[in-house]
DNA sequence: GCTTAGCACTCGCCGCATCTGAGTGCTAAT
DNA sequence: ATTAGCACTCAGATGCGGCGAGTGCTAAGC
């Protein structure tokens, strides 16, 4: 067992994360292993391998790297006579230091570019940017909404709509739109709402949710006396509006069928609970949130994301942003073996075009 | 060939609107027929079919019966050795004439009453309901949301978000918001907005949307010089909200999952195209469309629908209603082999206690 | 004249054995 | 270090017999 490793002395050894060693040569297989993996989605034998690889080897040279793989725990083989599938630390060794992404064909760029439409409210550029990572990646594409946390208070206003029914606007920085009815015991003028909101605006115009919400509590409970009244249910309004835009951060999914073709995955239970966890949401929007403080694309693969459910699946995420704000995360689910090459990019760019268009309010 | 009918002379004949006879017992076992295989979802036998329907026959009686049924096309065999299934003429007789709805138990009634929460937005209300739908039946349930075209305009606001761009707010009479972004190329000041929304809320307040549409269609071609220029450029931001809110009518579709336990449907292809067409909404809304002029609760069983991708399935719908106003159509899309009486009285209540909470606006 | 027992028959399904082909690991030769 | 050769393994396809559920028909029974 002393060398147990096939690999020529003269070849250049690399350490391995995990703590291995391996040659050059190896990787080479590795790489041309799982990019043919990807392709046809079979366990990868000797025989094609060699034939794939580039290199004239004999497929028995090829089967004792291939062990050497295996060894390593970057390979598989589903049983014994087929070939070799990569493990997700496989796919984890090929997307952090072999991966050659290729670079975005013109005309696609043309066509993402022209999925957002210029000037549209942010709303209709997010479905678009789901829209378009799940119809050109075919895998499932998410985006988180911006969090409602960071976004910029801009303004509010009151409409009276019946005796006891007041709407309250709140708009964002960015341009977006909340409505809220609250319903008040007392009658409200309209000169009084008018009044409110031209006093709260003045008030909290560019400041943020967070702050907004923080000096919200803290006036209510300290200025109680100091406030004439109008001021004061104003006040107790707009907490009511804050405090229901809570937790607005909501997640778009598009494309969830795309996930039906792949065979790995065509498992009626696993699909069901798939599904059902891309309609709850909530867990989704975990994993995503712990992407956004990252820089770049991301990527978990299979167990990585630490969520069961993913098992088979991998995500590959980046934050989109607009001055240097983080406004959300987007990405794509899809099985792990999913053509990072080009997906890699698809997100990037997705991102990055998001942001142009978000730029512009 | 005379008479191959196995029914006792003495029975009661029914005509059938195919134009055929058949006894009230062979009506009998049909319906334990249905049932059964509601209940189970395996064809029916003879040995079982006698035991089920309670009228101490031999199987051999049955088989006769049953032998009569299928020359009616009221069921069918998959294979010779296999026993019987309805057809979808079988389904249709029976919930015509056989079906004989469980009155709805109490706790749930309760349950489902505490679904609504009281005086919450249409829009929540509407989540409720398809949710609900889809919670108790295990079936898909879908809800079509009011039409806008039948909306009552009530109220519209302009706001100025920046000197080109306004944020009109169109409130409908049952408290609806709809938001639209309007670039105007003019700088208009905060007056002239406020001017603007008295204005046209006076002009159109308790029209319908429909007949606003119109009107604002007809003053701005008729009374092009007669109307100061504010005015004018008033009937033109609310032209194109009202526009921008047209087809607004959406449908809401929860628990689709639940349509991946049938085993009838578990076919990637037919379900992929199932939740394909979930997702594009577009032709479920036309079917929807169709019923929504029909009194109480309507089924489509199978191919009635006219729509391939649902021939496996049906569709149990009503419509819900407020002071005769038909709003919308709501119901179940689920297999063939659904439990219609379960089923049509929960999609009955759902569309009652939804009116009853839109009501309170 | 319905009803029913009896019987031959059909056919999907299950388990079993067999065969094939792809792919492996090992060993010995180059 | 590489490779040809070989024995071996194993999943998947194919074919076969038996089983059981269920049918249709016929003839006997009430």
């Amino acid at each position: 067992m002393a060398n147990s490793s096939h690999t020529r002395s003269g070849d250049t050894q690399v350490s391995l994360p995990g703590g291995g060693q391996i040659s050059e040569r190896a990787l080479h297989f590795l790489k041309a292993l799982i990019e043919r993996y990807i392709r046809d989605g079979q366990p990868v034998g000797s025989r094609t391998l060699a034939r794939d690889a580039g290199l004239d080897l004999s497929p028995a040279t090829v089967r004792n790297v291939m062990s050497d793989l295996e060894e390593l725990g970057l390979v598989a083989s589903p049983h014994t006579s087929a070939g070799r599938v990569p493990t997700a630390s496989g796919y984890r060794l090929f997307v952090d230091s072999l991966l050659t992404v290729s670079p975005m064909d013109n005309s696609l760029l043309e066509e993402m570019r022209s999925g957002f439409a210029p000037g549209a409210e942010s709303k209709v550029l997010i479905e678009s940017a789901s829209r378009l990572l799940s119809g050109v990646t075919h895998l499932a594409g998410v985006v988180m909404v911006p969090r409602h946390e960071r976004e910029v208070f801009h303004q509010i206003e009151f409409l009276k709509l019946s005796d006891t029914r007041v709407l309250a606007i709140l708009v964002t920085a960015d341009g977006e739109v909340h409505n809220r009815i609250i319903h008040t015991d007392q009658e409200c003028s309209a000169a009084h709402l008018q009044q409110a909101s031209n006093y709260l605006t003045g008030l909290f115009s560019g400041l943020d949710m967070r702050e907004v919400r923080r000096r919200l509590l803290d006036d209510l409970k300290q200025t109680h006396r100091r406030m004439d009244e109008i001021m004061m249910r104003a006040m107790q309004m707009a907490q009511r509006v804050v405090e229901g835009a809570e937790h607005q951060d909501d997640l778009l999914i598009a494309g969830q069928t795309n996930l039906m073709e792949f065979e790995e995955l065509a498992n009626m239970e696993r699909l069901k609970s798939l599904f059902h966890a891309f309609t709850e949401k909530r867990q989704i929007l975990d994993l995503l949130d712990r992407c956004i403080e990252a820089d770049g694309v991301q990527i978990f693969i299979g167990q990585e994301s630490g969520f069961e459910l993913l098992d088979d699946c991998s995500l590959v995420t980046t934050t989109y942003r607009v001055e240097d704000q983080i406004l959300g995360v987007l990405g794509v689910i899809g099985p792990t073996r999913m053509d990072y090459r080009r997906v890699i990019p698809v997100v990037d760019v997705t991102a990055r075009l998001l942001a142009a268009a978000l730029r512009q309010h």
